[in-house]
DNA sequence: GATGGTTGAGAGAGCGCTCTCTCACGAGAT
DNA sequence: ATCTCGTGAGAGAGCGCTCTCTCAACCATC
């Protein structure tokens, strides 16, 4: 015993199918006597459209694609934005009744099984975050005629809508505070290179440290915990004097402040500390972190619109929220 | 212009669409000479076959739905667990070419939807990870006739077959190290008594405390940092004492270090705490945490293997996989 | 009473694919 | 030379749905 078809439904009702598929898809030239005899037929064999047959028709599968395209430990048990932005994403899309499709891009194999998956007509459009400059991935999606946003700017010039935060004000804002506060040696440890985020906060740094007359002092991680506590290690070797660190993102603030713990630094009485993101765990180090936040949610709200704009011709500017400095007790 | 269906294949390459249809699906009743020039017409058009029609026929989709049934934040920024086995389980069945659609369903609202599309024939199999024993989801899916297998034995019987790791046997492990190494008043605090993991890891405790003579001092937390701080402050009030605490997970665990440092106790010396879970932030809490690790990765590969005898007629008897405990500084 | 317009419902094509059935062809057996 | 059989390839049905086109029925208008 198969699913009930539209087929059966019809007969049921004893209507023709054209009539109960206008019912189904909610027509509203349908005489009220009628539309009442096809939904108890709906209910009674509890029938349910047949998606693939929809879809080949319609040519629309309301799911959207979303590809993170990252090595996967990093993705998931690490960063914890990545974790928000997903479920952000994907609760804004449930809300337009579009569905969800997940895909990790980790190494070059699923790349090629994603952009097999994407030209296959499974989804309607693509929501990348993708954060490696090196990344092959967005060029490669937008040759494919396909709607694409992407989270955060992508590094390589394609034309690609994009929702980002502002990293290089928040940068600003973050290394400003530290020289407002009187700090004379500020320190910091920046993200990879090959990420516009640890580019965009680096350059930030380096502008309010310009325009303050203070030597620049640079370590570079590569956003996890662990490089970050290599890094601030590495600082206080280098200028054991340094009274503040600004720290490209707040995983690996977590880092530093352990190898400050360690050094015996006090913060923020000897080094203060600012990190970037806002991550949950910031509000439980000790002492608790500085850091800069941008919104998330509204950022993955952004990209869903920026999608919906791109399937109905509305405008598509990329679109750069700001950062919020939140002062905590490390700096 | 469209994308090129099989027919514009056919032309191309001078054979009917049926040959067409037998190279794209690797059908050796072939001639090679044939087999290359419709390869070439492949590939010279871009062809790539159309997942609708080809499912509307075929009846398979070749995607599961992972369906996750908790509140959307605690899934993913507080526990660090769900993140593992998502990630864990769509490399498992990316690997077997299946494609992982991603499901949340937090609300009434959003399990009329999962259900709406698991019906709807979206997709072949679905993977579910529910932890609260009222969840209706288990049940419902169960009734779809949809092939389903659980992460977590599910709480009201039902005829799924689960992956599920001892939760009896860790605590047990847990507590007995704790009174191997001599505590004398060991309290835990406890997970949600609706979930099935803060159900069995309170009964493990209990068993070990029984057989050991020690009376059993208990509060009870829902799994979330907050809840283990709140927790233990409430232990230290009830019975200052206490010189040990078995946390069912470290999440709760985390905060009740927190709450110990704060009340001036020393861990391990006055207080030792174990935990469970194993998630990463244990290994950099100030002292480490000694815990139970549970293989999040091969849990998730067990619960494909499951999925996939489902489908093909394999046994399903439940899987239990064993904890390791993980001594570090704490305990 | 003939004409025109409006509304509601059915007929039927067709979306792109798979798969069974059929058939042509050539090799080997009789 | 005839028959059987295996092999490779085509014809065509049909998966379940949407949507255009057509048409019947009804009312209003002249």
């Amino acid at each position: 015993m198969r699913r009930p078809t539209l087929e059966a439904v019809a007969a049921r009702a004893g209507v023709s199918r054209a009539t109960a598929s206008r019912v189904v898809n909610g027509q509203t030239t349908v005489a009220p006597h009628i539309r009442d005899a096809v939904q108890r037929a709906i209910d009674e064999l509890g029938y349910v459209p047949n998606s693939a047959a929809r879809s080949l028709v319609t040519q629309r599968t309301d799911s959207v694609a979303l590809v993170v395209s990252e090595p996967g430990t990093r993705v998931f048990s690490e960063d914890p934005l990545f974790s928000t932005a997903i479920r952000s994403a994907s609760m804004e899309l449930e809300a337009i009744n579009k569905q969800v499709v997940l895909m990790l891009a980790s190494s070059p194999k699923s790349h090629a099984r994603v952009e097999r998956y994407i030209s296959g007509g499974h989804v309607d459009g693509v929501m990348l975050l993708s954060m490696h400059g090196a990344d092959p991935l967005p060029s490669a999606l937008s040759r494919l005629r396909v709607p694409v946003v992407s989270y955060g700017r992508p590094a390589v010039p394609v034309d690609i809508p994009f929702v980002d935060n502002d990293n290089v004000g928040g940068a600003e804002a973050g290394v400003r505070h530290l020289v407002e506060a009187g700090r004379r040696r500020i320190a910091t440890i920046a993200g990879p290179q090959d990420m516009i985020a640890g580019q965009d906060r680096l350059t930030g740094y380096r502008n309010i440290l310009r325009d303050s007359d203070r030597r620049s002092i640079v370590a570079v991680g590569d956003f996890t915990r662990e490089s970050g506590a290599v890094a601030m290690r590495q600082l206080l070797g280098d200028d054991p004097g340094l009274d503040a660190v600004f720290v490209a993102n707040d995983l690996m603030a977590v880092g530093a402040l352990q190898s400050l713990r360690q050094a015996g630094r006090r913060v923020p009485d000897d080094v203060a500390v600012v990190g970037f993101d806002d991550i949950e765990a910031a509000k439980y180090t000790e002492p608790p972190l500085t850091t800069l936040r941008h919104p998330v949610t509204e950022q993955a709200a952004a990209m869903v619109r920026l999608l919906l704009n791109l399937f109905e011709g509305g405008p598509t500017d990329p679109i750069i929220l700001p950062t919020e400095l939140v002062v905590r007790e490390s700096a």
